[in-house]
DNA sequence: GATGAATGAGACTTCATTCAT
DNA sequence: TATGAATGAAGTCTCATTCAT
């Protein structure tokens, strides 16, 4: 019978379960890969963690839960990333126009992408969405709010429109057309080309 | 026992049968519409297209080749719907400028789309990838064809770039953004702030 | 998880499937005989009726339904033999007194007993309360009922007492003391001793 | 794994270890109320006793011995109110019939049940027979050697019959009568009506 | 062609028990 | 002695698929 998504059982606290629970969701990411979401089964994931299938549902009540630690855990480190980036690029601009916005705000998605692109194409295409529906709706949420701050900083440069609306439209296209390079043929997302039309398609979205 | 895609065992020829294969994939809909991907069984489809399990199995050998043709009819009926639309908006329009190719690409799209987003929604979300694949790719590879297409009778209003790359980026942005908001609001499909936004968006990505 | 006690999941019309619905009755009461309750596992009442897991749960839900639907099947059987000793014991009496009636009465559940005392221990000693208590209210019920309507024919022969509650009374001391007989020395039940001293309690309560 | 019964691992002497017993005792009486015997699990038990499960086993083997001695300890208190109940009532009586001894003795098991009504039942009802045997035996024994020592100094009141038949049977009934209006309806058990009418009952069927 | 009873591999999950710390 | 993370055998149950009728 299908479980209610839930919460990890315990929150690990001490070293060795701490560890135990990054191998799970790293057995995880690897059976995931390999063998897709259907044939990732969880004595799959215990056996190439290296640990009992009592231990990993120790850890989580069931198969979807892993899923969903396995995507918070990677967003985070998205996130992370993608911060990372933006911080660095404003600090290198010497002018804060919206250009340079929008592009610190292309780069910082490539560069979260380009993390782990393989991983970021299984995620998406393999987890079922009512799995990974909170975690991308968080992440999405993340990205709209900082995306909405940012712009607000260039209302003289935007066109007049919701800026809601600019935002969200921004963002489902942006992940697309990252997401869907990463899936087809990841080394694009370093080139420059790649990065020059994704940034001119969104700025002059967003421009007057 | 999970088997390779194949191909739907026998086309189906005479009238009855054909109204059987199109009973089952209706009831495939239904199923997937109601229940997700997951928990429709092959059973609960022959139930509620009112044949036995054995006479599904008859017309198709393995539950992933239903969806598959599924999906295959409804890009058909989208394709259909696509292709009406265009050739309408512009025999309406009297100069065939680039603004006018890409609102009817947009329009179509959106008609596309309209013609049953839920629908729409559950294949892009809750059929594997794997089994969806081949056919995301068919209607993606027509769109392109298409669009690459029409897009060269506008060489002197584009600026200059790899039109694949573009026809590519478009293609990813408007299904993204078409999709999303069928899924979350699909009313939002009908209304013109949201087929002008889009235009918009696409038609500066385009224009010199 | 444990689920709700459901009803069988197909009534079986077709002679094979009352075949198959009978085979592994009969192996429950076969496996639950020589392993008990705990270790009548699912697995090995399929293997010893010679069909498949995949059958068992075909007819029933879950195992405790198996076990739901045996003890219904036994208590068919024993209120068939315990209606059947009570018309012959009655057609032999020429007078129909109180002695008679009790007499008659106890036979009859001694014989209804002797049917099976092995499997009626085990029913009674082995299968999990929940799982049987529908089945041990129905046939007791049987009993209760039939009981109130011999006694009130011997009004005059009865001590004044709630009628409802010597039924009550009779029936778990009847009963209890012919099932530990059945469990410990199941031998005794065939002797007139036995039969001789149930009556004597039995009337001696009911009579003035 | 399910491990033969066996005897506790240790034999508490010191006063925390007596004490931690108890309360793992107390905790598996309340679990086996309120979850029922398959649904209560070593962890919970350990949780509600507020120990950890390495604890539980090192006071008691496995599973099963927990609850025989929780049935063991029952008995005891039991036997205890049993015998006080006896002695108290012999000693109001003047005349020592058998009338006197058969009540005194209804009033004992009555009292004895009443103890804990609840527990009592689930004990019976809930703990698998293999499990509480040795105990039921036990507690069984202990009143049918007392019920023979009383009954022989009665002989002159009593009908001519094998004495240890009489006291089986009156064993069987009294304990099921009581039992399972303990379970139905425990507050019967208080009233005068329901003394009478068991006393009646064995009365009767010993006196000549 | 149609039926649906039967199959059985294999999925998810539980929980009594152990043992390193 | 106490802890609780870890174990893993074994259980229940599902469902895509087959095939005798």
């Amino acid at each position: 019978m299908m479980r209610k998504l839930q919460k990890p059982r315990k929150i690990p606290v001490q070293d060795r379960a701490k560890v135990t629970w990054n191998v799970i969701l790293d057995a995880a990411a690897q059976v995931l890969l390999r063998r897709g979401y259907e044939k990732a089964t969880t004595d799959r994931i215990a056996e190439r963690a290296g640990v009992s299938i009592g231990s990993v549902y120790e850890y989580f009540p069931n198969k979807e839960s892993i899923f969903a630690a396995l995507m918070l855990r990677f967003n985070e480190q998205r996130w992370t990333a993608f911060s990372a980036i933006q911080i660095e690029e404003e600090l290198q601009e010497e002018t804060f126009g919206l250009a340079a916005t929008v592009r610190a705000a292309v780069r910082a998605c490539i560069a979260a992408t380009r993390l782990n692109p393989k991983l970021n194409t299984a995620l998406n295409l393999e987890v079922p969405h009512h799995v990974s529906a909170d975690q991308s709706n968080a992440i999405f949420n993340s990205f709209l709010r900082l995306s909405l701050e940012k712009l607000s900083t260039h209302q003289d440069e935007l066109r007049e429109a919701d800026p809601e609306l600019m935002a969200e439209f921004v963002i489902y296209a942006t992940h697309a057309i990252v997401d869907n390079v990463a899936a087809s043929s990841p080394e694009r997302l370093a080139s420059q080309e790649f990065e020059d039309e994704l940034t001119l398609m969104m700025y002059r979205y967003f421009s007057k």
